[in-house]
DNA sequence: AGGTATTTGTTCGTATGTATA
DNA sequence: GTATACATACGAACAAATACC
């Protein structure tokens, strides 16, 4: 039973205020965040609950941390564009941990993979890249 | 092969063998997972540990959880094919919560956005669909 | 260079709640 | 109604990385 007017504080609760915060500009890129310590105090939560919460926002690639240092918000990567002819599939999918190793993939993002006509497929990092599809096929 | 006791089993190594597991056919999709308490056991690790190695596979879209149930290995679903003209361009990121619930869109998975040259974009949940490039840009 | 404090990362044990079988 | 199983949460402890002095 859910007691109406006091409000339950769980991790999922913390993570929603935290991502408005984030979204609304309230805490901007690079920004850092209060500690796991501090957080947990602030919402009358345990650590853990509150290290929880901010694990869901980096899972979202909203936010980044390091240890021994703290949180910090995420600032948006360049953007590069790969072309696409036509016929090319794109899709995503979660990328494995050797993919995510390997391009670096930011927490929370999958990767592209253009599929061309001879079945061979090309991996890109989704948050780094984006596929502009062009009326020729030119890839080398 | 597990190996119990020899060495300490972190949450990591036991959602790296599941997900091997997976991978290799030896788990298949629809099978059904053994028990928090059973993987716990097995592994010689705490229940927290065991629940967190399986969240990671659920986060990473590979198996779902039903509450009561237990986990099973998740079974792709068919993938739609969407059209997309010249110079639309085709870019991927982690979906909001809002448009996770509004599109279903499967645990590790991001949304498909499609930006047309006027600027407006189309989102497309990334587990279920594909973006094939055309040369004429047809969408309504 | 070394030492201490801070902060995140991980794990354990335990408890309660909720949904399913 | 009972048993099973996932979801959330607390406290405690230790490790690892960073920052500061």
């Amino acid at each position: 039973m859910v007691y109406p007017g006091q409000q339950p504080v769980g991790y999922a609760d913390m993570a929603a205020e935290l991502r408005e915060q984030i979204r609304s500009g309230e805490l901007r890129p690079g920004q850092r965040l209060p500690s796991e310590r501090d957080l947990a105090e602030t919402y009358g939560v345990s650590r853990l609950t509150a290290s929880r919460a901010v694990a869901v926002l980096r899972n979202e690639g909203l936010i980044v941390s390091v240890r021994g240092y703290g949180y910090c918000v995420q600032t948006p990567p360049e953007v590069e564009s790969v072309a696409a002819g036509s016929g090319d599939r794109v899709s995503t999918r979660p990328p494995t941990p050797e993919e995510r190793a390997q391009y670096a993939v930011a927490a929370g993002y999958g990767v592209l993979v253009v599929t061309h006509a001879d079945g061979l497929q090309d991996i890109y990092p989704g948050d780094r890249y984006e596929i502009v599809t062009e009326a020729d096929s030119a890839h080398e």
